[in-house]
DNA sequence: AACTTAAATAGGAATTGTTCTTGATAAGGG
DNA sequence: CCCTTATCAAGAACAATTCCTATTTAAGTT
């Protein structure tokens, strides 16, 4: 019976492809394991170059193709940032971007519990909001640490 | 007295290109007035096409010059949205952006008094942002009250 | 006013990311 | 096994933007 509540709500990406009327061949397969695997919100290139390893002569445009079908499908979020190339994004629970300028690497920031970006900016009543997205920018930990350990050795040679 | 307190304040856009060691040459001048003349949001081409009326023979390559100046003055934001063509948006006021999918106008979501995005995104404290861009998209209210109108000609005729 | 120097422009070529087209291949249903 | 349709690879086409270069313009100096 706990299966049965689990399967209803937990499809494996076969399934939902098949509920959309198309197939999970081995290159839509491939790339959805890209981006499974790595969590870097890889653009169509970078998925192209990684998933060659496992499909050596899919063809750029396939891997634009896959995209575009995983993303209708609903198993794919695609993140769009500033005039840069698309990104693709697994995760899908409602979360914003968030963009390091000196580094580029992007992560996931949840939506906080009970909280709706409504409660931010004013929304006038009578307009539908299907899809918000969200991109903060700055720099990241890692980054500030590093420019850290530099000024603080300048500081020492200026000594 | 309170002359020299706004004059602190409420630059005008000639002194702000200035202080960046830039002129207003015509052609940055007439990019910034369909700016603010039509507040719609336009893209650079849209921009163009209105700004020969003024400057009959400016050329494309100059209006994104233009528009690159006067955001790098900070006089300007530039908005992106999915794959479309970037827009342009003279206010500077911290805000939101609301697309609507039907027919494709631009409008401003003002920030709510005293709050902030990291109020509803769980923004790491070790991180630092320096901007952020907020797009929401869905049906603005015109487009609601057609398809309304349409849909109720079609209950009477089918009766 | 002429001279000097740097900024700005027009026009077109080049680039980037993405989509489209086409003919070949493969897969599921009868 | 055949038929129909989906899928694919490869490359052409496309849209938005940036880059390049020769020319023009303006500001500051004599």
């Amino acid at each position: 019976m706990a299966m049965a509540t689990l399967a209803q709500h937990q499809h494996s990406p076969d399934d939902t492809i098949h509920g959309h009327g198309l197939r999970m061949t081995g290159q839509r397969r491939a790339v959805y394991d890209v981006l499974m695997g790595e969590r870097n919100h890889p653009t169509a290139v970078e998925v192209f170059t990684k998933v060659r390893g496992q499909v050596p002569n899919i063809s750029l445009a396939t891997v634009y193709n896959c995209l575009e079908t995983l993303t209708d499908c609903g198993l794919v979020k695609i993140v769009t940032h500033e005039r840069g190339p698309s990104r693709y994004c697994p995760n899908l629970e409602d979360h914003a971007h968030f963009f390091c300028d000196s580094c580029g690497e992007v992560s996931d920031l949840p939506l906080r519990a009970r909280k709706r970006p409504q409660d931010v900016w004013e929304v006038p009543e009578n307009i539908t909001i299907s899809h918000h997205q969200v991109a903060f920018r700055g720099e990241c930990p890692k980054c500030a640490k590093k420019k850290n350990l530099k000024s603080e050795a300048r500081n020492l040679k200026s000594k």
